[in-house]
DNA sequence: TTACTATGTGATTATATATTCATATAGTAG
DNA sequence: CTACTATATGAATATATAATCACATAGTAA
């Protein structure tokens, strides 16, 4: 059985974890791997609404994916844990094996 | 800007990263770490009905995350992406870092 | 054959999430 | 002061996801 102690960490885990699993959300991640940019560069980048990504950034730093501070009118972003991108390569690798097994199939129609 | 072809990397990651950003989902991975298990197994251990439990593994196998086999009555499944725990543990260390934090500002108090 | 067990799925409902637009706030510049 | 810009948020809506129950399927065993 599942201890009350685990399963507060597995909340925690998948609220992170969720934090993360959008395509915009990756986007920006990918985005700010090259350093912090503010909001509206964001917004630019991946082309979507501002408002939009500004609650697309709010879930992120909830998560402890991003930081932010302010500087003038703009507000900053940054990612804060940069192991994301040995995650986002597992990620890579589970696509390059579905990939390659659909090859497989593939040649053996 | 981002590509088209970045946004179908994207939108495949976001995928595999969904397929594991549920609080049962991760319980279940954490109890696959140990070996394969059928869906009466894992159902009992994470505390769940079968029928919930089946399509949490469905939405994973979809994902990539999970493999299965069939042995007579049952379906077993085991995890198919170890580097899962890689990530897993990124994600513990964000889970320590926010937890550090909350421990020097109540200190503060 | 019948009875039983393990699994998966349709239908329903409840809940969560994403997007958009309008608006509020706050800093900047004239 | 006013006008402008960047950001965040309330409200509305659309869409996705999760959980439950009932039922269907398929293998097993008598």
């Amino acid at each position: 059985m599942v201890t009350e102690k685990k399963q507060l960490l597995f909340s925690r885990q998948a609220e992170i974890i969720k934090s993360v699993a959008h395509p915009l959300r990756i986007a920006i991640v990918d985005f700010l791997k090259n350093g912090e940019q503010c909001v509206c560069d964001i917004a630019e980048h991946v082309d979507s609404e501002r408002s939009n990504v500004s609650r697309h950034l709010s879930v992120m730093v909830s998560g402890g994916v991003l930081s932010y501070r302010k500087d003038g009118l703009k507000v900053i972003y940054k990612l804060r844990t940069p192991c994301i991108f040995d995650f986002l390569s597992c990620i890579t690798s589970v696509l390059k094996q579905q990939a390659s097994e659909n090859n497989k199939l593939l040649k053996s129609l």
